[in-house]
DNA sequence: CTGAAAGCGCTTACAG
DNA sequence: CTGAAAGCGCTTACAG
């Protein structure tokens, strides 16, 4: 206390002003400033804002009400810096694209959990980038997060799979983490491509073509599983040449659905494996001139935003994203509460919407 | 440094087993730990990090390898308690709903400059209300925010307003807050709404019908003045009937087009004020069996994701959020930097992108 | 119910 | 080029 005393002799009113091209700093109050105005201690100051119940009444009301008076606001940043595992009330969440809307809805879903739970939320874009993904983990790591979600870009990522060993709290949404315990919330991908094909194929399509994603990925792979079971199981034999994986951006969905309706003996319907696909086989279409659901039915994985302004509107796959967003939340804080609670692996039901792509309401 | 010892006797590897019904606590490493493992003093570590050309190479080396080694995390928040207006190193984001495709893009570009910079983002979702608005700010501020970007709910916040009068650094996007001044990233509402009126009515028509946002929010009357602006300059007169003003979602943009689709003398275009406005437009086209544009001619303010998915694709003004993003966050940066620096209102131009909707490429 | 003291993990002058 | 000391704004035992 030696030579810092701006804060003691600062009388109670924000000495600011704001001038038309400049701003003189802000400088928030702090606890010292109430124990000035106040003459409680800091001790008790601190309690009145955690644990209130500890405090005489008469000086939680003098406390709270000049708190109110000068906009006092605790630093977050001061109380993170306390030791304590899980109290930093901070959580990390790194996704491949905002733009995209199926993580968008996710990431919706985790920002309501955190908000009215009182964790801030740190925000990133991984790109599909392992580089930048690693980049984004060790800026949250040195944010000391209490924990972060992320479906990793990787199934492999050695780094990840190291720091989840070590006890960094993580939870994989959609997309897992191999060789490594971690709680995960996930999509049954199989089932809902499952769904899917079978709806196609029980409509009497004999030829379903199928617009994958990135091989890689784990999501892909489930999709594509779930095509073959349903043909498997429906008596349809594949043909090879119907199954096109690209990388699941709308414009390579373009090209490929592209190939398909320019094929000698063109497929009568398709499954497209997310919901960029989706668009670029339907953009593909109206290049093309080809009707939906007439010259070709289409099935869709991912719920399509604004569905309606589709024509047709397409038949989905809805994998729910707030929702899977709104459980990882849930599921980390979980996590972060209790360190030793028991893995959690929570699945998400997908489930098909029927509307107009598919002919089956025709 | 009488109780706590932990840091000081734990060895060198990360002492935390990754059991699959349980972890065991991950206590990163301190700077208290880079002292005994290199005999280094703290404020020397603290330089390595901060200010390395102050530092002599073959500590640097010593240090920097022994950091890597055990994996040293810098705190953050450690850091950033440090006294220090500008130094935080976190900004704030504050968005509406980040489900809407326009908003996704400014987070888009926001992101990529803080990342690049350097800054945490701490994200939050006002959701149009001013209360959660409200709570969103108090988070930020707890968070010590070096700055938050926002698109105010409403034009006249009081609230934060007086923290910009206070000295909060605040940098308003796509929307302004009035009475005070704050730096702004705009998009030019009036003048790209002139131009999609203007081109409509370049292609002839004369009954161009316009579905508006909230009417409160400056956004929408500027969008509407434009409207207005490009009849009077083009000597058309404006009926009345046609314009509805709506709340910016779908599906009341839905029902307020077919409100026009059903009328006695029916609007020949629509100028439709934003980009979910659009997609409501096209969903009432499709269930009123309505062609675009040989029914009804349609320019649209904001692009539209996915353009090319849509039937016919739509003419619009894109204002490029992507851009809009990155230069917020790139306003706020330099006002952090430099509060003294001269108001900064950017004007970003929006431009009409011409597809197939408004009938002149047909 | 309350306060003094120690500490969280860093950075920042200050003195060498 | 380096280290000891003070401090950032809180919380947490500990002692009354």
């Amino acid at each position: 206390m030696a030579k810092k005393s701006s804060s003691t002799n600062r009388s109670n009113n924000q000495p600011s002003i704001n001038t038309p091209g400049g701003r003189s700093p802000h400088t928030p109050y702090t606890l010292k400033d109430l124990v000035r105005d106040t003459g409680v201690s800091k001790s008790t100051i601190s309690r009145v804002f955690n644990n209130p119940e500890k405090v005489k009444s008469s000086t939680l009301k003098k406390v709270r009400a000049k708190a109110e008076e000068m906009g006092y606001q605790p630093s977050r940043v001061a109380r993170r810096l306390q030791a304590g595992r899980g109290k930093a009330k901070v959580i990390g969440l790194i996704i491949p694209d905002i733009s995209n809307p199926f993580y968008a809805g996710i990431t919706r879903g985790i920002e309501d959990v955190a908000l009215s739970s009182g964790y801030a939320l740190i925000f990133n874009n991984s790109d599909e980038d392992p580089d930048r993904q690693r980049q984004c983990v060790d800026a949250l790591r040195m944010e000391r997060v209490d924990g972060m979600i992320l479906p990793p870009v990787e199934e492999k990522d050695e780094y990840i799979r190291e720091l989840i060993l070590k006890g960094l709290t993580v939870v994989c949404v959609d997309r897992v983490i191999q060789d490594v315990q971690v709680d995960t919330v996930l999509s049954d991908n199989k089932k809902g491509a499952y769904r899917a094909v079978l709806h196609l194929l029980k409509l009497g399509h004999k030829r379903v073509a199928h617009i994958g994603g990135i091989p890689e990925i784990s999501t892909s792979k489930e999709r594509l599983a779930g095509y073959k079971k349903a043909h498997r199981d429906f008596g349809v034999t594949i043909d090879p040449e119907l199954i096109l994986e690209g990388d699941s951006r709308q414009v390579t969905a373009e090209r490929l659905m592209g190939k398909f309706l320019s094929m000698k003996n063109p497929p009568t319907a398709v499954f497209t494996g997310n919901n960029l696909t989706t668009l670029g086989a339907y953009a593909a279409c109206n290049k093309h001139g080809v009707r939906i659901p007439d010259d070709i039915a289409l099935v869709g994985y991912d719920e399509v935003p604004w569905a309606d302004a589709l024509n047709p509107p397409p038949t989905v796959i809805d994998q729910s994203t707030y929702e899977i967003g709104r459980r990882a939340a849930e599921v980390l804080i979980a996590r972060i509460q209790d360190p030793e609670k028991p893995l959690i692996n929570s699945v998400v039901a997908p489930k098909l919407v029927v509307r107009k792509s598919c002919g089956a309401d025709s």
